[in-house]
RNA sequence: GGCUAGGUGGCAGAGUGGUCAUGCAGCGGCCUGCAAAGCCGUCUACGCCGGUUCGAUUCCGACCCUAGCCUCCA
């Protein structure tokens, strides 16, 4: 049985599919006119991590990620670099697509784009309008009337009269309420837009996903998700998009992921302390250290983001793929931990408590190989290789990890050290481990050590096995 | 100001009414020619003050502190 936390009632739930065997999901993705940052690699890995584990507990799972890719940032964006929008939004879009690859991030099964889904929205607004949910305002923008829906504020926990007494903007005349928002804007001179029965313009932010969940996954679906920034005003809104123009319940069980902070400040473009995955990927040994990073805490708490944390995420995803080293690939595997495993997922998507099994089961794998089990070590070692795939780690060779350097560059934020480089060729090492290995045999600890120091200050670690034999590894 | 999450050992980070998280770092030991890796052990953790209880880090109340939302934001 998997439990969710559901944001709408801010308790634990068991997860029961509207239609047995299947799950229907929707996650708020990207506005694209500019790089994936840490913070949205977050949010994309979270939910790649929810996708993984669905499947693997035998769902059928239909998965759609939309694309922003109208907006006034988009409009402003172009308009800087002096190209159309579509360019930018292609561009960035592609840049997407390259970071989620490197990540291991699967593609989700729909990935609408606002710009294809306009008569969508129009029709759902016409809904809206009928049903008396909103009007054409003075400026001839059309407005949703929140008021008019009862049970507006339920996700964010926030009364309308709290609401607008923390209003901290300047009321917009042309709404009736303040917290009334933005169905469809007139369009300016310049800007791209799309004929409507409210004239020329183009659509507000929260109706777009309203239209696209609905279009692709129906009036009532099971699992929403998206970062803990969009719980109000988006989702809130989206809420009351959707059961006022469908009159469907819209959404079983709605999921938010915690932020990514730097320096104990949420990272966030306006605040300007965002790293991109493009910086941030080169200082690692792989993107896999990204992914354990974000999976050793829980989804929904905040986590920090430094070079530190960076590291010592390296460290513990290291001493998995330690374990993993010159055992035999088996196929079948034992299975012992594969229970706690899934208990821990199948609460809440516990994945700390999920790595600490498989940080367990590399103990295990040790302990048999320094017995001279090899036969269990390897059993064992299979086990730990799936369960780490359903988090989608582990998936490179264990003999190949190691060969892999940290790049000889700064920490994303400027602190710390250069992290050291590894500039000497795998052919190199293996020809000095040999001279190495002959002065072993020879006794001669002098010159066995030098080259042992050497090697060391190029980043190259040597660990001597039994039978004069000697593995190594990049730092 | 309103609302919502939190405050766990040197660091990160789970969890629980009464034996263990886990990882990183440190220390001691085993192993090793010496190392590294690994294994074993170790380092008197649960913001503050009350309450409930045989017993609370875990439940309840007050307080202090932090972050987030209330404005575009994953």
């Amino acid at each position: 049985m998997i439990r969710i936390h559901n944001s709408l009632s801010g308790e634990k739930q068991e997860l029961r599919p509207i239609v047995p065997g299947t799950l229907r999901m929707y996650v708020c993705g990207l506005t694209v006119y500019d790089y994936v940052h840490i913070g949205h690699a977050r949010m994309l890995l979270v939910f790649d991590m929810v996708s993984r584990y669905l499947r693997h507990r035998g769902y059928r799972l239909i998965y759609v990620r939309n694309i922003t890719d109208i907006d006034d940032k988009i409009i402003r964006r172009a308009a800087e670099n002096g190209e159309p929008v579509g360019t930018l939004t292609q561009r960035f879009i592609e840049a997407m697509n390259e970071d989620c690859e490197r990540l291991g991030i699967a593609r989700p099964d729909h990935e609408p784009r606002a710009t294809e889904y306009v008569p969508q929205i129009i029709a759902m607004i016409r809904q809206l309008l009928e049903r008396g949910y909103a009007y054409v305002a003075s400026n001839g923008d059309v407005m949703y009337a929140v008021a008019r829906f009862a049970g507006y504020g339920r996700l964010s926990g926030k009364r309308l009269a709290d609401l607008r007494a923390g209003a901290r903007v300047e009321v917009d005349e042309s709404k009736r309420d303040p917290l009334d928002f933005v169905l469809w804007k007139q369009a300016k001179p310049g800007e791209p837009a799309w004929d409507s029965p409210w004239g020329r313009g183009r659509p507000g932010w929260h109706i777009e996903c309203s239209a696209m969940s609905t279009a692709l996954l129906g009036t009532h679906f099971d699992l929403h998700g998206g970062g803990l920034d969009l719980k109000f005003p988006h989702h809130e809104n989206e809420i009351a998009q959707s059961c006022a123009a469908t009159g469907d319940s819209f959404v079983n069980l709605w999921m938010h992921n915690g932020f990514v902070n730097v320096a104990e400040e949420k990272m966030s473009k306006s605040l300007g302390n965002f790293f991109t995955l493009r910086e941030v990927l080169p200082t690692l040994r792989h993107p896999e250290v990204l992914r354990y990073f974000v999976l050793s805490s829980h989804y929904r708490g905040p986590i920090n983001f430094s070079p530190d944390q960076l590291e010592q995420a390296d460290a513990a995803l290291g001493r998995l793929y330690t374990a993993l080293r010159e055992l035999p690939v088996v196929t079948p595997w034992t299975g012992e931990h594969t229970a706690s495993f899934l208990a821990s997922m199948d609460d809440d998507f516990n994945t700390p408590e999920a790595l600490a099994v498989l940080q367990g089961l590399a103990r295990e794998i040790n302990t048999a190989r320094d017995g001279g089990d090899t036969t269990r070590a390897a059993l064992l070692a299979a086990e730990l290789t799936a369960l780490g795939s359903v988090l989608g780690l582990l998936s490179v060779p264990p003999a190949q990890w190691f060969r892999l350097a940290r790049p000889a560059t700064r920490a994303p934020t400027g602190e710390g050290a250069p992290i050291a480089a590894g500039g000497i060729s795998d052919a190199e090492v293996e020809q000095r481990i040999a001279a190495r290995a002959a002065a072993r045999q020879a006794k001669r600890w002098a010159e066995s050590d030098r080259i042992r120091d050497e090697l060391a200050a190029l980043g190259v670690i040597l660990e001597d096995q039994p039978g004069g034999r000697s593995t190594w590894r990049r730092a």
